[in-house]
DNA sequence: TTTATACTTAAGTGAATGCTTAAGTATTGG
DNA sequence: CCAATACTTAAGCATTCACTTAAGTATAAA
């Protein structure tokens, strides 16, 4: 029942810092397929796979439905948009602070002349 | 001298992989600190923090530079961008499949009418 | 020159991780 | 109904990880 909780930044960057699983969102990202058909491609076990699956969706990166005996995954695009967000605040926190150093240093120069 | 190797989106992701090691970025997006003021809001070692340095700093992510006894550490914003970047390309590949599905709807109806 | 500071490096440890194999359970096609 | 398919779950295992303590090495201050 946890794939339901608010998936955390925590979850999402642990999920992102394996290189099997950004495969995996790369492999989604091209189009939905089911679990066989992902673990032919990264070349392990269909347990592995499955897995690997459980922190994608628990993490909120990947979506998937059972229809029959075939489970199929999609990208959740909500969890790459919640990373891409972090990285963005990052870097306009450090970029406000170069702005403000370089009005310290104009004002600087100013006082000079 | 491996800090001077091409990062890899490989290392980039591990290094933000761990919370510890995204709080180093968060502090050091407000400014540069030195090692020891790093470890005092983590409530780590020094060693520890120094072992997250080392990720951060072949990852690409942080650069540092020791004067005297004390190494100062900031944010290297290339870093950061690349893991954006990785981010960007998945969505818009994924939006692009998105269109296509709808162009393909689109299509269809047209057929039937 | 002695002492305090600011790291640095090495070795060790317990827990987490990514994987495997093996033995399930549902579905589906013949 | 029976066998093949598509997972699912459990247990085990080697490795990696984040951390610690302890013993260094430079640099700066007294």
């Amino acid at each position: 029942m946890k794939q339901f909780d608010k998936p955390s930044i925590d979850l999402i960057f642990r999920a992102l810092g394996d290189p099997t699983r950004r495969e995996i969102i790369e492999i989604l990202s091209e189009k939905p397929v089911s679990v066989t058909q992902l673990a032919v491609p990264l070349n392990i076990s269909l347990a592995a796979v499955v897995q690997h699956l459980q922190l994608l969706e628990t993490s909120g990166l990947v979506r998937t439905e059972k229809i029959g005996r075939t489970r199929t995954c999609r990208i959740e695009p909500n969890g790459l948009a919640l990373a891409g967000k972090w990285i963005e605040n990052r870097r306009t926190l450090w970029e406000r602070r170069l702005d403000q150093l370089d009005l310290y240093l104009k004002t600087q120069k100013e006082k000079k002349s």
